[in-house]
DNA sequence: ACCCAGGTGGCCC
DNA sequence: GGGCCACATGGG
């Protein structure tokens, strides 16, 4: 069993994901700060609102009012520290690339990285998000879920960020289109399947599972 | 009435 | 480095 291997099964389980839903790069950016720790159902509302009022755009955000921004993402949860995350982001653009984020994405993929790291309110989940699904840099994308299945799967030992990150980089070829759609598939695999409450009787992987096995009444089965 | 969601930063030891 | 907490809305 190896990542390639749990990579076809994710695909012919659930099908190809098409991440990430946005109409152009700055929205991917919105949305990644948007969804930390929130649904991407609520994520959507608030994208939705910023659309309608027409600030879904750098130069907008920038000279938007904290509290209007604030009420418009709202529905998306942590709404006041994430208005600030997004303004973060927005100054930083404008501060040091013009506001274009063709300028900082002509950066290298590390210097990037390293850039968005800088960003208060940007971790290393939303800066590899932005890296491989806006910027479209091989960066791989690691989250909860991604600890969570392969840990259990025996494949992972170590549960640091960038060790995981590492350990995928190292054992996949190095593809843009495969990152997006590997990391899109552990999300889907993670919220429908793989949860506290186990129904480890629907997970593709779950032969593979060392805690589907060691729950009682699966391991009957 | 819980529990969880496509995390992050701050503070403590 | 790890453990705990605040941040907050909406759906199951």
């Amino acid at each position: 069993m190896n990542l390639l291997e749990v990579y076809e099964i994710l695909l012919k389980k659930f099908g190809k994901q098409n991440w990430w839903p946005a109409d152009d790069s700055f929205e991917v950016i919105v949305g990644a700060i948007l969804t930390q720790q929130a649904s991407w159902k609520n994520v959507e509302k608030a994208i939705k609102n910023l659309k309608e009022h027409k600030v879904l755009k750098p130069e907008d955000l920038h000279r938007l009012d904290v509290k209007r921004l604030e009420m418009l993402i709202r529905p998306s949860g942590f709404y006041k520290v994430k208005a600030r995350r997004l303004k973060s982001f927005v100054d930083f653009l404008f501060e040091k690339y013009d506001g274009r984020l063709e300028k900082l994405f002509s950066l290298s993929m590390e210097d990037l990285r390293r850039e968005l790291l800088s960003i208060k309110g940007i971790g290393d989940e939303t800066a590899d998000s932005i890296v491989l699904y806006s910027a479209e840099k091989p960066s791989f994308v690691v989250d909860a879920y991604t600890i969570r299945i392969f840990s259990r799967l025996g494949l992972l030992k170590e549960k640091e960020y960038h060790k995981v990150k590492e350990f995928f980089e190292m054992n996949l070829p190095r593809d843009v289109e495969l990152y997006k759609e590997y990391h899109a598939l552990i999300v889907e695999l993670g919220k429908n399947i793989c949860k506290t409450k186990p129904r480890c009787f629907l997970c593709p992987l779950n032969k593979w599972c060392n805690y589907a096995n060691s729950v009682n009444d699966f391991a009957e089965r």
